[in-house]
DNA sequence: CTTTAGCAGTCTCGCTCGGCGAGTGCTAAC
DNA sequence: GTTAGCACTCGCCGAGCGAGACTGCTAAAG
C-alpha cells in the first residue's frame, strides 16, 4: 500500500506523532516496541512496523543503522509541524515573567539585548533578535553643533525615541548661528517625514538649489546628506545564549559547533535567512537544511517578525537542534514577539 | 643535588626551554630521547634524565603518567616567560599590515573591535579588548534639545572625539531657550574640565545653589548630574575570535570549551583579572590557574595596557592555551597596544 | 484483508585481552 | 659526571566476543 503525503492514513499520522515525540524527548531512535507501548492505540509491535515500513518508503522516517529503531527525517519534521503538532498555549505566568524582564528597558538597543537572553533563558537555546530597521522611521529633527576646526557633530532624532549622532569632517569651519541656520533650515523642510522621502527629496533639492547658488542651503544640505549616508545602521543582529547549544547532545563534536560558531560570526548568511521571514506574518520555522545553508544542518530556527505600529520593522527567533521541543519554542517565540512589540510601541 | 629556582645549572635552564618549546609546538610529553638530539649539547639521554629529574622535583615539570615524556607545569612556564624566552622582534611587514588594517576607524568603538579582530587574527586565538575608560577625559561641552513633553536629549562631547548621548525625563517641560540657557551656563562653567573633576564640583555647587535658591541653575546642575550618571559607561570589553579557540587540541572537550565560554559571558570575573593589568605597565602574562579564575585552567592570558595622552585608559590582550607561542604573542600584543595608542591618538 | 506471533538475521555498544611502543628509573661500568 | 643496559610501567589500539535491540519476513490466526 502505497500513501501520498496528502493521504496518510489517521493511524500513520498518529504514529509519526508519537515517534517524533518520542524522539524528541529522549534523542534515541525510536522501535516499534516502544511506540506500540506508547501509543494509545492497541496495537502490537509488528503492527506498527508495517505501518512505519510505509512511513519509511515515504521518506518521513529513517533508521540511522540497521536494527536501530527510526528517527524522522528533515521532511518527518516538516509534516510534523505543519500539520500534526499541538501547540500548548503558554503559562500565563511565564508571559508575566517574560514581560517583567523585557519590562522597563528605555534604549531600543536594550530592550533587542533583553529580548535576545529572554529567548535564550527561557527555551535554553539561542536566542536571536535582528535590530529594528527603521526604514519608515519619521525625522524628528536634525541638530548641528560644532566641534572644532572643520569638525561638526550632527545629531539626528528619529520618532522621538531614537538618537543617532556622526562627526562630519568639514571642508572649513562652521560657526554656530551658521549651524544654527542649517539646522533650522532643514528641520523646516523635512521634520516629521520618513527617512527614505527624506533622502529621497534632499538629493532633488541639492540638484535645483546648485543652479540657484544659494550657498548656505546647499551646504546644509550636502551636510545631511553626508549624515544620512553614515547613519544608515547596517543591519545586524544580537545572539544570545550560544553556550546553551554546547549542551546539547547533536554538537558534541567540536568541529559542528565551530562551523555553527563561525557562522553566527558571519552574520550575512544568517541575515539573509531571517531577512526572508519579514515578509510571512507569523511564526515560521526553517528545519536542517531546508534553508539551503548546510551550517544550519541539524538545525533548526524558529522565527517570528516583529512590528512597530504596524510595520514589521525586524524578526526575532530562536536557534537550536533539529530535536527540539517546538511545541513548546514555537509559542515562546510567538509571545516574545509580541512582549517586544509593546515594548517598543509603549517606548516613550 | 638540589638547585633553588634562582640557581638552575645553566644546562638544566637550556633543557627546560627545549623542553617548553618542543611542547609548544608538538603538543605531546617530550621525552629524554628528542630532548638529546634536539638541544645542541651532545648529551646522551641518561644525562638528559638525571637533569630532568631534577627539573621535575622543583615542580617545573611533571609527566601526565608513568613512561610518558614530560610537559611544563605552571610554575615551568613562568620560569620559562620570565627568564628563558626569547623574544623575536616583529617582521616591520606584519606591523605594517596591521596598522593598516586598524587603520581607519574613526569612531572609538570601531577602533577597539578592530584591534580585538586583528589579535585574534594575527594570533589564531581570542582577542580581547576594553572599551576605554576615559575617566579624564576632558568635558567639551554639553548640549541639551528638547524632545517633546518632558523630554529632553542630552548630548556630551568629550575630548572633542566621543559623543555619548542620554534621554532625560523631566519634570516638566522645558522651551529650546531655556535649554540653551542651561547649556550655556553649564559650559561656561565646566568646558574643558576633566570629568571627575565636573562631577565633584557639580554636586558641591548644587548643594550651594539649593540654599541661593536660583531655579534656573538648580535644575541645569540637576539635568547635569543626571546625565553623568547615566553616561558612566559600564566598563566591557570586546572579544573577538573565540571561534578559534575550539581548534585548539587542548579544548576538544565541550565541557571545558563551555565553561571558558560561558566565562567571556560573564564579563565580570574577566574585566577584574584585566583591571589588575592596567596598573602595570609592559607586557603582563596569566599562566593557566594563576589569576586565580578556575574557568581559565589550561589558559594564558597576554596583556598589555594602551594609553592616551599618558594616561592608561584601557587594557587589551589574547586568550589561548597556556601552551601558546609566547615568543610571537607577546611582540603582537605588544605592538598591537602601540598601534592602537597611536590611532587613538591620531583620532582627530 | 488485517493483525499477530515467531524467528532468523544484522548491527551497535561495551567489554576484555594482549601486543606494541615509548619512556622512565636504576644500576653498574666508563 | 656521564653513559649503556635493562627491567618495568603505562597508555593506546585493534581484535574478538557476547549482549541487546530491532527489523523484515513468513505463516498462522482473527
Amino acid at each position: 500500500m502505497r500513501y501520498t503525503l496528502a493521504e496518510l492514513t489517521e493511524r500513520a499520522q498518529h504514529l509519526l506523532k508519537a515517534l517524533t515525540e518520542r524522539y524528541i524527548r529522549d534523542g534515541q531512535p525510536v522501535g516499534s516496541r516502544v511506540l506500540a507501548r506508547d501509543v494509545g492505540l492497541n496495537l502490537s509491535p509488528a503492527t506498527i512496523r508495517n505501518v512505519i515500513a510505509d512511513l519509511e518508503e515515504l521518506g518521513l522516517v529513517r533508521s540511522p543503522h540497521t536494527s536501530a529503531g527510526r528517527v524522522p527525517t528533515v521532511s518527518g519534521y516538516r509534516v510534523f509541524v505543519d500539520t500534526l503538532l499541538s501547540v500548548k498555549p503558554l503559562e500565563l505566568s511565564l508571559v508575566g515573567t517574560m514581560k517583567e524582564s523585557l519590562g522597563s528597558g528605555v534604549d531600543t538597543k536594550e530592550l533587542v539585548q533583553k529580548a535576545s537572553s529572554l529567548l535564550s533563558d527561557v527555551t535554553r537555546l539561542a536566542g536571536i533578535v535582528t535590530l529594528p530597521r527603521r526604514n519608515h522611521a519619521a525625522l524628528e529633527r536634525v541638530e548641528f553643533l560644532p566641534l572644532s576646526e572643520k569638525k561638526v557633530l550632527a545629531v539626528l532624532v528619529l520618532n522621538n525615541k531614537e538618537v543617532r549622532n556622526s562627526i562630519l569632517h568639514t571642508a572649513r569651519s562652521y560657526s554656530s548661528a551658521e549651524l544654527q541656520q542649517f539646522s533650522n533650515f532643514l528641520n523646516a523642510q523635512f521634520a516629521g517625514k520618513e527617512l527614505s522621502e527624506v533622502r529621497e527629496k534632499l538629493l532633488s533639492e541639492l540638484r535645483e538649489t546648485r543652479e540657484t547658488l544659494d550657498r548656505m542651503m546647499a551646504t546644509a544640505l550636502e551636510m545631511a546628506d553626508q549624515v544620512l549616508g553614515t547613519a544608515e545602521q547596517g543591519s545586524d543582529y544580537v545572539l544570545a545564549g550560544q553556550t546553551n547549544l554546547m549542551g546539547v547532545t547533536e554538537f558534541c563534536d567540536v568541529g559542528r559547533l565551530r562551523q555553527l560558531f563561525e557562522a553566527f560570526n558571519e552574520k550575512k548568511e544568517l541575515l539573509g535567512l531571517l531577512d526572508q521571514c519579514v515578509e510571512n506574518e507569523g511564526v515560521q520555522i526553517f528545519i536542517g537544511d531546508e534553508s539551503g545553508y548546510q551550517m544550519l544542518d541539524e538545525c533548526s530556527l524558529v522565527t517570528a517578525p516583529y512590528s512597530v505600529e504596524g510595520k514589521v520593522i525586524g524578526v526575532l527567533g530562536v536557534i537550536g537542534p533539529t530535536r527540539m521541543a517546538y511545541e513548546r519554542v514555537i509559542p515562546i517565540v510567538d509571545a516574545t514577539a509580541r512582549i517586544l512589540r509593546a515594548a517598543l510601541n509603549s517606548q516613550d
